[in-house]
DNA sequence: ATGGTTGATGTTCAA
């Protein structure tokens, strides 16, 4: 099972890249954020054509969560249902299915914006509920990969330089405390499996002061796995 | 430089 997760920021801007990442980069399933489609917009067909199946939970103008498979796709599940009361109701951040045996849920987790507002406050409440969820759907037994893209880095060395996120969103103990959380429910940082120790190894530049070329980047998109997975 | 740039249902909002 090889699997991608990637923030397209548009799908319809984004499309060329990602049926070019698709031609190359060999994967089973690629799960998306930011889609900013409504279903009907969704592009089924040019994903039909490299082999991959697609759900597409949307909304329109923001957000948006699509899973591309070429090994099945099943189970399909959007957002939290109708038993947890959603922080952000009517927006678009979860979609899940079961892919080749292995259960899936994308995310594609609130922003916060700035620390201590009410889009923080929900955040973390995203956070939690999203917890929720998942242990009332899923076993710690189940071979589950919860990926997407956070909007936290779990660690210091999960950014260019810690001391420039005082103050900030992304990094604050809180934000931390839930991915912990998610830890201790079962599932693991399948990057820091692999690379435990490496540091300057991100997922996201900032696009608005030329961060990309400084490399000043964060590691925020995350692929959680459950010791099934981990182990594998 | 409370800046910078990208994308959308845009003359504003979200990131």
């Amino acid at each position: 099972m090889r699997l991608a997760t990637w923030n397209v920021n548009s799908l319809k801007a984004r499309l060329p890249r990602v049926e070019e990442f698709l031609g190359y980069a060999d994967v089973d399933v690629l799960c998306m954020q930011e889609t900013k489609l409504t279903d009907e917009a969704f592009p089924h067909l040019a994903f039909a054509a490299l082999g991959y199946e697609t759900v597409h939970h949307g909304q329109g103008r923001w957000n948006g969560v699509a899973i591309a498979s070429r090994v099945g796709l099943d189970d399909v599940a959007v957002g939290f249902g109708d038993d947890l009361d959603d922080p952000y109701p009517g927006e678009a951040r979860l979609v899940a299915a079961t892919c080749g045996g292995v259960s899936f849920v994308n995310l594609y987790v609130p922003n916060g914006r700035e620390v201590d507002s009410d889009f923080y406050v929900r955040k973390l409440a995203w956070l939690t509920t999203m917890q929720e969820w998942l242990d009332a759907k899923h076993s710690r037994a189940d071979s589950v990969a919860v990926v997407g893209d956070y909007n936290v880095a779990p660690a210091d060395i999960d950014v260019w330089d810690s001391a420039a996120f005082i103050g900030s969103t992304h990094v604050t103990p809180a934000e931390r405390e839930r991915i912990r959380a998610l830890e201790e429910w079962g599932l693991t940082d399948a990057f820091r499996l692999v690379f435990p120790d490496d540091d300057r190894l991100y997922t996201f530049w900032d696009y608005r002061s030329g961060d990309f070329h400084k490399h000043h980047g964060m590691r925020i998109d995350l692929v959680m796995v459950s010791a099934p997975l981990a182990r594998a």
